[in-house]
RNA sequence: GGCGCGGUGGCAGAGUGGUUAUGCAGCGGAUUGCAAAUCCGUGUACACCGGUUCGACUCCGGUCCGUGCCUCCA
């Protein structure tokens, strides 16, 4: 078994992953705020975890991996006001479409994916239990958490509370007493979701969703915590600060979670996507023109810390190399498959590397290669053990390579006619005209390729 | 302003104190009637300046450039 190495972001250092309970390993990742298409950014970070979980999964008989839904959030609320919509209606919305965006780029269901708003009594009891120890105070129908009550604040992104504030380019709310505290929980205004607490109607925090969520379905402490890079500050920080003061650990900043996994951004041709630049990618509009494998396969093709600068050239290099891993599977379809061969040692020690994707991708290539080689059980059958890890290369080559696949716009008798002749031709060293029919082909938005088993044909 | 990250060949992108991944593209060859695909071979790199070292792209310091967070954000 490789031990798995971990870049923990508490400590800033690379450890050695050691689990609470080897048994069953608990994962939470931030999940997205359903109120818009989830873009490109969000796909990273589902991919990312899913294939951490398949990792984990690899060596430990269990994971829960849960990931949130928030479906209460002022952007929400701005996005029902602004469409003349139920909020409901575009939380569902939302919701089934990241789970089909994220389906189609190979990402498996989190074991347990809950709603904030299923979730507002555990969060009220942690926001008592703050309220009780002296870390959450009640003013003007909101309750704040007091950042001076925790020393250890900050620990996390490495930024002290006076930091903070020195830089904080917002006005401080009159009802807090330190400018670095945080909502636990608002008053809602009339026609504004609300939900009954001890301190009038209103809702919860952003923050506290995922510290109620993490440890009703996962337990405290728990192994893994993860979220994009941005999350560190200050979700993250407020996160450890609610749960660890909550439970009376407020000196032991590893009793909520004891990894802290962070993903780098995506940039599209070198920006930081935003709507003011307006270069925000959704992956539903990738979707419509590319393969959900392509996308993934970018996806992993960089290091997770690293950022992923996000462009047709990149998509389109990731297609061709898929394309030869495909080409390579398609030496060896006829080669029986053992389903229990483990995947490669070297393989796997990229991956408990802290996840090095682009290792194992390149491992993989030399895998698929040495396989269509040496066309034997064991090489195919690591090959695919190491693919399935990453999700990638799962489907029938000939499928993907579209070879002789048809759709509404081929007329596939056609073109076998037109194969059937060019082959006479050549047989008859009539080069002439099996060149012509080849340019008709062409004409016809089809190339063809001739193989030892016969003419193929795809669609361009 | 505070805190952080990064600068690798035409492009993408790992990694390492000394033999310098991998993919795409290029070039040469094999194969093919020609293509395509495949196979073999091959060139090009570690921002700049110092330091440590027998030796640094890799460690240390500085410079320049880019970029992220500090406000909702994956």
């Amino acid at each position: 078994m490789t031990e798995l190495k971990l870049q923990n972001s508490l400590s800033g250092k690379k450890e050695i992953f050691t689990p609470l309970n080897p048994e069953n390993i608990r994962i939470y990742a931030c999940g997205p705020t359903v109120y818009n298409y989830a873009h490109i950014g969000n796909a990273r970070m589902a991919v990312i975890f899913d294939v951490l979980a398949n990792i984990l999964r690899s060596t430990y008989p269990k994971v829960t991996y849960v990931s949130n839904i928030t479906d209460i959030d002022d952007k929400i609320i701005k996005a029902a006001k602004d469409t003349k919509q139920p909020i409901n209606k575009i939380t569902k919305k939302y919701t089934k479409i990241y789970n089909d965006d994220m389906a189609a780029i190979g990402v498996s269901p989190p074991d347990i994916q809950p709603l904030a708003t299923d979730n507002i009594p555990q969060m009220i009891e942690i926001i008592n239990e703050l309220i009780n120890k002296g870390h959450a105070y009640v003013n003007k129908g909101h309750v704040l958490f007091n950042v001076p009550s925790f020393p250890e604040y900050g620990k996390l992104s490495g930024r002290s509370r006076d930091e903070q504030i020195a830089g904080a380019r917002i006005e401080i709310a009159s009802y807090k007493k330190d400018p670095a505290d945080f909502i636990l929980w608002k008053p809602s205004n009339n026609n504004e979701p609300a939900w009954d607490s001890p301190w009038g109607k209103g809702r919860p925090g952003w923050h506290i969703e995922c510290s109620a969520m993490a440890e009703r379905y996962l337990g405290l402490p728990f192994d893994i915590h993860g979220g994009g890079a941005d999350l560190k500050f200050p979700h993250h920080e407020n996160e450890i600060a609610q749960s660890c003061c909550a439970h009376g650990n407020k000196n032991d900043l590893s009793s909520f979670s004891r990894y802290w996994v962070h993903n780098g951004f995506v940039t599209v041709n070198g920006d930081k996507m935003s709507k003011s630049i307006g270069n925000v990618t959704l992956v539903h509009d990738l979707i419509k023109n590319h393969e959900g494998e392509t996308l993934r396969f970018t996806l992993l093709s960089a290091h997770y810390r690293q950022p992923l600068d996000w462009s047709e050239n990149s998509i389109k290099q990731s297609k061709q190399t898929l394309d030869k891993i495909y080409r390579n599977m398609l030496e060896i379809s006829d080669i029986e498959i053992d389903v229990c061969m483990p995947p490669p040692k070297e393989f796997m020690n990229a991956l408990c590397d802290d996840i090095n994707t682009p290792k194992a991708i390149s491992l993989l290539i030399a895998l698929s290669k040495e396989a269509a080689k040496e066309k034997t059980t064991k090489h195919k059958s690591e090959f695919f053990a190491a693919a399935k890890i990453l999700n990638i290369a799962q489907q029938e080559p000939n499928i993907w390579l579209g070879h002789c696949v048809c759709d509404d716009s081929i007329n596939a008798c056609y073109i076998d006619s037109l194969l059937q002749e060019r082959q006479h031709a050549r047989e008859n060293k009539n080069y002439a005209r099996s060149d012509e029919i080849r340019d008709k082909l062409l004409t016809m938005g089809i190339t063809i390729e001739d193989t030892p088993n016969g003419t193929i044909w795809k669609k361009i």
